[in-house]
DNA sequence: CCGCTTATACTCATATTGAGTAAAAGCAAA
DNA sequence: TTTGCTTTTACTCAATATGAGTATAAGCGG
């Protein structure tokens, strides 16, 4: 009987849409970007979020959603994807604008992490630099200021506030842990994969302007010139997406070769630590992560050599593709450096 | 123009939709079990696949998906949800038996993991070792029979069969790495976390009972008796699901402390030990286990003592739920042993 | 040839890991 | 009450990995 009622059911609910977005990546110089589309922007022009790539999945025209979501991006901005992966699946009902006109079809958003080389041929899309919407999770020259000038307090300050009616001390302690926990103040360590806690954290205490737009209670009216922004918006839950996005790649790098997959061919080895670093916005030992990537055996040389920026010249390498056929999954396990910047 | 085009076409689609599924988990005396429904057995009541628990999602009625998971659980099994993850959205064509009958909506699976304590006074709902499904997942007696028996062989036979119509070597060398890969044999290792992985090669393959309920090519019609029959079948794509939920508990279980969430009260690190390697499929090296555990500072002792089986009495202890908010996210890193079981 | 810059080779102390030995503490049969 | 058997628990030890440096090499611009 359990499935007998599922099958009822089944048949009569309000429609649901699907929409595939693709979180695209590229670096180009120490920058992790990312692929946003602006839509036609609206007379006054001022104030409008850009948005990633994304469309409607029909399963009458795509065999999988993968293939759906292939599709979209190549006709919105004629980037063929190489590396996809799926990331989740979001369903929350007011987390997605369009739904505030309320006869529109509920939308669920299935978000994808696509990986892809830098191409400087490419017309007409926008790249933007993932740590506008992120500035926080920029580590690489020391802790953003804006987390202890402006998060830190307006999240205590959200702590302190009554949770709810009849709520007590208990509710403002799991507040704190939950402040202390994602942005590693007293004591705390910053893990630097917590991406998509500390967005949610945010949106959750009102500080972002996703926030405000979908109407959350005591969110903060941000926009206004002069008001602290807590990164670039976007539209829909495209920052939420993003940040999955940019928690899994973190996650992912140290298990699995995936930088690779955004280099070109070839690549002196500081210029693979650099992307790294981009990507997980801190800084790692120069002489231990070429000690690490060398004896992984996920390199090999070219023998040709980089005449680049000032200083000894460097030796090209390129990625051993073989290694997928030997040890199981390699990655880069970059353990972040306590100490300040080495050379 | 690019979210002009998604915002035309989006109105007219076919309706979708979401079933939500879920794959819960236990582990009672050695043996990792998932709840699964019997669906009213027709007529002759011989064939009769498994399901999970699954029901639409509606919108309407809930919130989030999640917690619309938690309710058809509820209703289904009259079972409360303690820890669930998503895991993962399928939305093959195809892979759905419900679509074969065709004027059926397309149906888009979500997958959730939850896991639960056993719990002796339930009734009503069956419970089943999960290596039923899954038979070669199962390494603690030694590498499975089946594997060398029965899968190897028929794999080998596939790996040989022209993949296409003017396919080459080429292809034939990508199902040998692959077989090589997610098996392990000839030099390669097993890694107990690619359960997907194996799954879906023998789906392709042809060599599970689903592959020929989907009309897959060249799937081999097994399940009369006397064939071979790799796992039990379940229905829709759950299998499938179920080994998405395997994959991802064996991944997390060394990253994060879920064991946890599968223990009673207070246990024996025996116990503990033995609920880990019932999950990963695998015996680890008892002093060190200890070790681990102890000095990751996830458990305390209960000064109460075990009067279990034969031998030494073993201390009780209780999972220390404050690591949560100390160290970020400690698992039990279960580095499988090399050499034979050591007692 | 000097000074600057970056690449690369080594060193070293301290963990962490994988594997084992051995003593401790119950129970049961002799 | 002693002997065996079983299981827990405390240690040991070599091999390897990790975190942090030091030192040298090899270009370039003057």
């Amino acid at each position: 009987m359990p499935s007998a009622s599922a099958e009822q059911s089944k048949r009569q609910n309000k429609p649901v849409v699907i929409d595939l977005n693709a979180a695209i990546v590229q670096v180009a110089d120490d920058s992790p970007q990312i692929l946003v589309v602006r839509p036609a922007s609206p007379a006054d022009g001022q104030d409008v979020w850009d948005a990633l790539p994304y469309g409607p999945f029909d399963p009458l025209i795509h065999r999988t959603m993968e293939i759906g979501l292939r599709a979209w991006v190549q006709e919105q901005t004629h980037i063929g994807l190489g590396y996809v992966e799926q990331l989740y699946t979001f369903g929350d009902r007011g987390r997605h604008a369009l739904e505030a006109t309320d006869e529109a079809d509920h939308i669920v958003s299935v978000g994808y992490l696509a990986l892809t080389r830098h191409d400087t041929e490419q017309a007409g899309v926008s790249w933007r630099d993932w740590y506008q919407y992120f500035p926080w999770e920029d580590w690489r020259n020391g802790r953003p200021d804006i987390i202890d000038r402006v998060i830190i307090p307006l999240l205590q300050e959200w702590v302190a506030r009554q949770p709810d009616p009849g709520s007590d001390e208990l509710a403002r302690g799991r507040r704190r842990d939950r402040v202390r926990l994602s942005f590693g103040i007293d004591g705390g360590t910053w893990d630097e994969e917590n991406v998509l806690e500390r967005f949610e954290l945010l949106y959750e205490a009102g500080l972002v302007r996703e926030a405000a737009r979908d109407g959350r209670p005591n969110a903060i009216a941000l926009g206004r010139p002069g008001d602290p922004q807590l990164g670039l918006p976007m539209q829909f839950d495209h920052r939420r997406i993003l940040a999955t996005a940019m928690s899994r790649l973190r996650a992912k790098l140290k298990y699995r070769p995936v930088v690779f997959e955004l280099m070109p061919d070839t690549f002196t080895l500081y210029e693979l630590q650099r992307a790294g670093e981009a990507l997980l916005g801190l800084h790692v030992h120069k002489q231990n992560f070429r000690r690490l990537v060398e004896k992984a055996g996920l390199v090999e040389k070219t023998g040709r050599m980089s005449t680049r920026t000032g200083g000894r010249p460097a030796e090209l390498f390129r990625f051993r593709r073989e290694v997928f056929n030997e040890r199981p999954a390699p990655g880069l396990r970059l353990a972040p450096s306590r100490s300040r910047a080495n050379t």
